[in-house]
RNA sequence: CGCGGGGUGGAGCAGCCCGGUAGCUCGCGAGGCUCAUAACCUCGAGGUCGGAGGUUCAAAUCCUCCCCCCGCAACCA
């Protein structure tokens, strides 16, 4: 049975999650969900990246402890996720110094042994003002903005990991054709081929402990506390509990990886975190699947625009099915997206409400008018759930998951037109009998579709229909087996229950 | 300057990799149905597929150049 681990990138919790976040986990979600519906072994882990200068100021800024805010914010991020239905394994928290530290000061001391370290004087603008580096694009005329100052040149001993090294390693690697760690979509990947192209620059390790003192301290090393990327990215490991005696080794070493980060970070990940893992003697990942980011009504969201969609007010209005629908059907992996509540309403009436909902109810309603046992037969149907069966394999292995729920919708679109041109409402005796199951057959496909996409409802559905395995459906090892997605296979099924409206109309 | 993405009927998008009746959702017009959440179904109006060249029997789809919008541009998560 193939092992799957998938992690996401870990968040930010310098303020609360935003639509972005969410896209994140619903897509690694439908993977981790599918990939355990097609029979695989899946861990899915999420987390928070809580270390670094920003935390560090914001916290300050809020007149805390950098360890209050995150342990204020990191949950926020926590209990979205659940309530999201965010069927992860593990939630790593980096300020964690038993399950995250322990991993990290393993990793830079096997990359120190291995000679991939070395210090170096490291020169950047120090604004005396905000006590820390900036950088060129802070400054308004070559004037720290905050402070109306000109910040001075200030050196520093850091530790530099010297990725230029790893150039034709990471080339090799990342080959399309011949490289093993794939990236998807593949033109997201060219972005991160051309930079690769340019050369690679010697990346900084640590800072001073006086510049960032929020953070995992370098080993025997008091007064330098490791940079970002090292302590970041090294979370995918802690959370495996690496280099411990508590470590899931087989999830690593036996897996198939993947990570799902967005087109911000790509690099990151396709380039630095590869290079750490053949330095430190790990296997690299597998794959690499890369988002877009998602804007408001076509802007970019931003608190001065007051266009910031808050994800609990969407899950307030209108559920959790509904959002993860919109996320997975509305934006094709890799692509921007765009988050608009015009569109958002537009879709649960056309599509959730109107079309699935509608269908459900009226094959519901006819069949328990009459008491009508449920008859299984040959039905002219059957060929077109197996076509979308395969549509919908297709596309889901493929990450094209817009496509795969596209597929769901074709086949209630389908069950609508088959009810109005047979007029099964004025059919008769086993006819109708015979029909009608077919009806409730199709929706019993279209549930199992819809099991990684919206799990809630594609297991309401079910439980209407009352199919024989629906008590089973949310079950992490639940399997659809090639028996389910046979037509009429489900024998013993003889009767559905009761009908209910699967989505309200929303007042707004 | 460079790199990546985008420019398709009123709005939002898919199609482009593997050329061959331009598709989807919403909106609009007409008709049908009445089992259903005023839902469903059918038909229709509406597009010189950013511009100009080129390849081809044939280009939204391949090649070249140009214009416009967005993001990145190296340590910033």
């Amino acid at each position: 049975m193939p092992r799957q681990y998938i992690h996401t990138a870990i968040d930010f919790p310098n303020a609360a999650p935003h639509m972005g976040h969410v896209m994140e986990k619903v897509l690694a979600d439908v993977m981790a969900r599918w990939f355990r519906l097609r029979g695989d072994e899946v861990r899915l882990h999420v987390g928070a990246d809580e270390n670094g200068i920003k935390i560090q100021q914001t916290a300050e800024a809020l007149g805390m402890t950098p360890q209050e805010l995150v342990d204020r914010n990191s949950p926020l991020f926590e209990e979205l996720f659940r309530r999201l239905n965010i069927s992860f394994d593990y939630f790593i928290r980096t300020s964690d110094p038993k399950r995250h530290w322990p991993t990290v000061v393993a990793l830079w001391n096997r990359l120190k042994e291995g000679g991939f370290l070395e210090k170096r004087t490291y020169a950047g603008l120090y604004c005396t003002g905000c006590e820390r580096f900036v950088t060129e694009k802070d400054l308004v005329d070559g004037l720290c903005p905050d402070h109306r100052q000109r910040p001075e040149v200030v050196k520093e001993e850091n530790w530099f990991f010297l990725l230029s090294r790893k150039q034709d390693a990471m080339k090799k690697l990342l080959h399309p054709k011949t490289g093993t760690y794939t990236m998807v979509p593949s033109w997201r990947g060219n972005e991160v081929l051309s930079f690769l192209e340019g050369g690679l620059a010697d990346v900084s390790f640590s800072r001073s402990k006086e510049t960032l003192y929020w953070g995992v301290p370098v080993p025997n090393e008091p007064d330098q506390v490791m940079y970002v990327w090292c302590d970041n990215l090294t979370s995918y490991l802690s959370s495996l509990g690496f280099f411990t005696d508590h470590e899931m080794r087989e999830w690593w070493d036996d897996a198939e990886i993947t990570d799902v980060i967005g087109k911000d970070i790509a690099r990151f990940h396709a380039i630095n975190w590869p290079a750490m893992l053949q330095c430190a003697g790990v296997k690299t990942p597998e794959r690499l699947l890369i988002h877009g980011f998602i804007t408001s009504d076509g802007q970019k969201m931003s608190k001065t625009l007051g266009n910031v969609v808050v994800p609990s007010d969407v899950l307030d209005l209108y559920g959790v099915d509904p959002l993860r629908f919109y996320l997975s059907h509305e934006i094709p992996v890799g692509n921007d997206g765009d988050f608009s509540w015009k569109r958002f309403g537009e879709l649960y009436d056309a599509k959730l409400r109107n079309q699935l909902g509608n269908l459900l109810n009226r094959v519901m309603v006819l069949l328990k008018k009459e008491e009508i046992p449920l008859a299984h037969t040959k039905h002219a149907l059957r060929h077109e759930a197996a076509l979308r069966w395969e549509d919908f394999q297709k596309a889901m292995n493929a990450f094209e998951f817009h496509l795969a729920i596209q597929a769901a919708f074709d086949l209630s679109q389908s069950g609508n037109v088959y009810i109005d041109v047979h007029k099964l409402w004025a059919k008769k005796g086993q006819e109708k009998a015979e029909e009608l199951s077919a009806l409730a057959e199709l929706l019993r496909h279209i549930s199992l579709m819809l099991l990684p996409f919206m799990p809630e409802t594609a297991q309401k559905i079910s439980k209407q229909l009352n199919v024989p395995y629906i008590h089973r459906m949310l079950e992490k090892n639940f399997v659809i087996t090639d028996a389910m997605k046979e037509w009429g296979s489900q024998k013993e099924w003889k009767r559905v229950g009761e009908p209910e409206i699967l989505f309200a109309p929303i007042e707004k």
